[in-house]
DNA sequence: GTTGTTATTGAGAACGCATCTCATTATATA
DNA sequence: TATATAATGAGATGCGTTCTCAATAACAAC
């Protein structure tokens, strides 16, 4: 079973980039995220573990780890964009709750099928989609009800 | 049959705002886009026609626009928030190529009822939602495949 | 291990879209 | 017509992201 780190390091062997202590430190800070992160989020836990790690290098660092795969960008929050861990992780789709900004991951095959059928009736050749239904969890709606009355 | 100015117009009038010149030119220019649009393609379409808004104005304009119904986000190009005309029309989804940038819309009954569906599931309330599958046209992928050979 | 080539880094400047400030002006209502 | 208040324009400001460039580190060849 190969690790994240093992084809980070792959991928940019292929691409002759070199596997830095600087991108070694991302990769392990971006693996410790369990939700969505930003590059300020990184940034901060770096910092925090005593690491100082330019916010330059850290931007840098974000497109190689898009192309090997190991993270997606998920869904722009305020402004910044929000990227995800996605190694060895199943394709999902969101519900954000734009009270609370509380993210709900879910799967649905069927709607995935579809998806795959409206690409063929119009010749096209997907790569990857993004399906993000915004609206309120259900605190936040029964919050919006109470101040209602 | 109301008009989009008549919409906006009411809109503006239930909270207590005001239909001024210049809102009536920004909604008159919008309509006039029959794809999509950011806020710096309607500043140089109204300076073009000799009407100089301030793009402070035309940004002030969007969230009104947004909540009156008139416009929505569709998506993120090179960084620009891109707008869309909705008023009157069905919503869509889109397929965007991602090698020359074309905009195939879609709209699929089975895909919106089982988004109904995954809301209720996690007692969600909607508000929008946005699906969005990047990929390879049919011109496109045929270039792509020639290129190979 | 040493050397040479080349990618990478850090710090801050620069960039660009979007928002804010504030004095002036326009709108709607009485 | 008077009055209250929202809206406007111009430019400053904010803020996430990218760029610059000199110094440094990684890797391959020897």
């Amino acid at each position: 079973m190969i690790t994240a780190e093992q084809k980070f390091e792959e991928f940019l062997k292929i691409k002759e980039l070199k596997y830095t202590s600087e991108r070694k430190l991302i990769v392990k800070t971006i693996l410790s995220f369990h939700k969505h992160f930003n590059v300020e989020e990184v940034f901060e836990k770096l910092r925090k573990q005593g690491n100082h790690i330019s916010r330059a290098t850290i931007y840098r660092a974000i497109p190689l780890l898009l192309k090997s795969g190991l993270i997606s960008e998920a869904l722009r929050c305020q402004d910044k964009i929000s990227y995800e861990n996605i190694f060895n992780k199943k394709h999902h789709d969101h519900l954000l709750c734009v009270k609370c900004g509380k993210i709900i991951e879910f799967y649905n095959e069927k709607i995935e099928k579809l998806q795959e059928e409206v690409c063929r009736q119009h010749n096209f050749v997907p790569i990857e989609h993004r399906l993000g239904i915004k609206g309120y969890c259900e605190d936040c709606y029964k919050k919006i009800k109470e101040e209602k009355k």
